[in-house]
RNA sequence: AGAGGGAUGGCGGAGUGGUCGAUCGCGGCAGUCUUGAAAACUGUUGACUGUAACAGGUCCGGGGGUUCGAAUCCCUCUCCCUCUGCCA
């Protein structure tokens, strides 16, 4: 959530922004969260006037009824009806204007940052940097799905009659090398400092608030109606929520958290032409990198974060490139991203196995996660990014690493897989 | 799931209608003493809002109510503990 004292500021940078971000009427929007917060800063203090004096009066009235002057008592608590009526009544449009101030708070993203290109759709990304060689298929190179079947490692038919699309069953050797992949970015973060953490993989509604999930965007998340929980569709939701309303100490700071966890997505209306296979799931896991900073480390962070997704990459001997995402293609709540993508030789596609985006102050407001700065408290920067995606990193490697004797396992995956080559 | 008990400041723990934002202890911070440290002593120590700064307002698990006035009484929800039941 932005910053009303911000807003108040600059509103033109505001407007900019959200312009940039390709958001619709924003100088109503903006204009609106300007007029109600004034409406509501006008009713509070109206509210508080009031309220201070039927305070002195309440305390008067004791003082008379210890005194024992009793009529001068029911004199004065004749006079505090009013007062209560009117309090009453500042209360209730109060309460409205701040439904009001909030309903279209909400709404507005989270402003990019000035490296942020203008552009209006993944075509306007910024390729950042590319790295590794893209391979050259033999004769006869299969997509991820074929070489699924032609291995038998995982079962979409299966995961059909037990659950629905989208949610695969994996067998054999499509089961262990993703237990493979869950430990080796799971050492690998904690190699580079993240604490690992295991969360619960549901989460209420206030979590759901606090990263931006809600309201607006339940119809991504599965929900479960009778206890009123959603399903996470990212690690992200439950660890960055660990620090809701939280105060940090000095010696706390950064906070370095990873987990791994399943995610669920219920990916409503993005069934289409390029979501075969395991290229877009239900249900997938991930294991997710989490930082929280000080403001003016946040952007160093975010760079170290990106270098430590390409670390993997490398170690993965994948071909990836690097986006920065336009202002139009970015997420709601971040104020800039980049999009790790892989290169999938049979697909002949680059697939985005990692995003990681710093989210300045906008969730740690909804958050209310702070620290001290000379006995004041601020709002904190969070930050986050895959580290990694599962599904696509192994779609790459089966298609990548295909060869007529079968599958060839990354040199860095043999250990945790126990078997160099799926065959 | 049934019966009972509970939820207060970083922690422990008072407070059961009238200066209570809340006694006290611990912890934290600052100081005195000390070559230094410890001990002892003194002071200080919640959050939000608001103001140029004061003042003012709100918060004692969440929400609602009674009252001139509530941490204190009533209703409701959530969570925790004990006993009984059930079960990985």
């Amino acid at each position: 959530m932005l910053q009303i004292p911000f807003i108040r500021d600059n509103r033109d940078a505001t407007l900019a922004g959200l312009q940039k971000k390709r958001f619709a009427n924003a100088e109503t929007a903006v204009d609106q969260v300007l007029a109600l917060d004034q409406q509501r800063r006008d009713t509070q203090k109206e509210l508080d006037d009031v309220l201070a004096r039927s305070n002195a009066m309440a305390r008067e009235i004791g003082a008379l009824m210890k005194a024992g002057q009793k009529a001068e008592a029911e004199t004065a608590k004749a006079e505090t009806a009013q007062l209560k009526t009117r309090s009453k009544d500042l209360e209730e449009t109060l309460k409205t204007v701040e439904q009001q101030l909030q309903a279209v708070l909400v709404t507005l993203p989270n402003l990019p940052h000035s490296s942020v290109p203008e552009g209006r759709s993944a075509e306007d990304n910024e390729v950042v940097l590319q790295n590794g060689a893209v391979p050259t298929l033999a004769e006869g190179a299969l997509p991820h799905w074929e070489l699924i079947k032609k291995y038998d490692i995982i079962d979409f038919d299966l995961g059909n009659k037990i659950t629905g699309a989208g949610f695969p069953v994996y067998k054999g050797k499509g089961a262990r090398i993703q237990r493979a992949m869950i430990n080796f970015f799971l050492d690998q973060a904690l190699q580079a400092g993240y604490l690992e953490i295991q969360p619960p993989i549901v989460i209420n509604e206030d979590s759901g608030f606090g990263t931006g999930q809600l309201p607006d965007k339940e119809g991504q998340m599965y929900y479960i109606t009778e206890e009123k929980l959603y399903l996470i569709p990212t690690a992200e939701v439950p660890i960055t929520n660990l620090y809701r309303d939280v105060i940090l100490a000095d010696d706390q700071l950064p906070v370095k958290n990873a987990g791994y966890t399943p995610c669920f997505r219920r990916e409503a209306g993005s069934w289409g032409a390029h979501v075969r296979g395991l290229n877009r799931l239900h249900q997938f896991d991930k294991v997710e990198i989490v930082q929280i900073r000080k403001p003016e480390e946040s952007y160093e962070a975010l760079e170290e974060m990106s270098r430590y997704v390409q670390s993997l990459l490398q170690k993965l001997e994948l071909p990836y490139r690097v986006l920065r995402l336009c202002g139009g293609d970015m997420g709601f709540t971040s104020a800039l991203t980049y999009d790790m993508e892989v290169f999938s030789a049979a697909q002949q596609r680059w697939l985005e196995v990692s995003s990681v985006s710093n989210f300045e102050s906008y969730q740690a407001n909804r958050l209310k996660l702070r620290y001290r700065v000379e006995g004041k408290t601020q709002l904190l920067h969070t930050l986050n990014g895959s580290a990694l995606a599962l599904p696509r990193i192994l779609a790459a490697i089966l298609e990548n690493n295909q060869t007529p004797e079968g599958i060839r396992i990354p040199e860095v995956l043999v250990p945790y897989c126990g078997f160099d080559r799926i065959s």
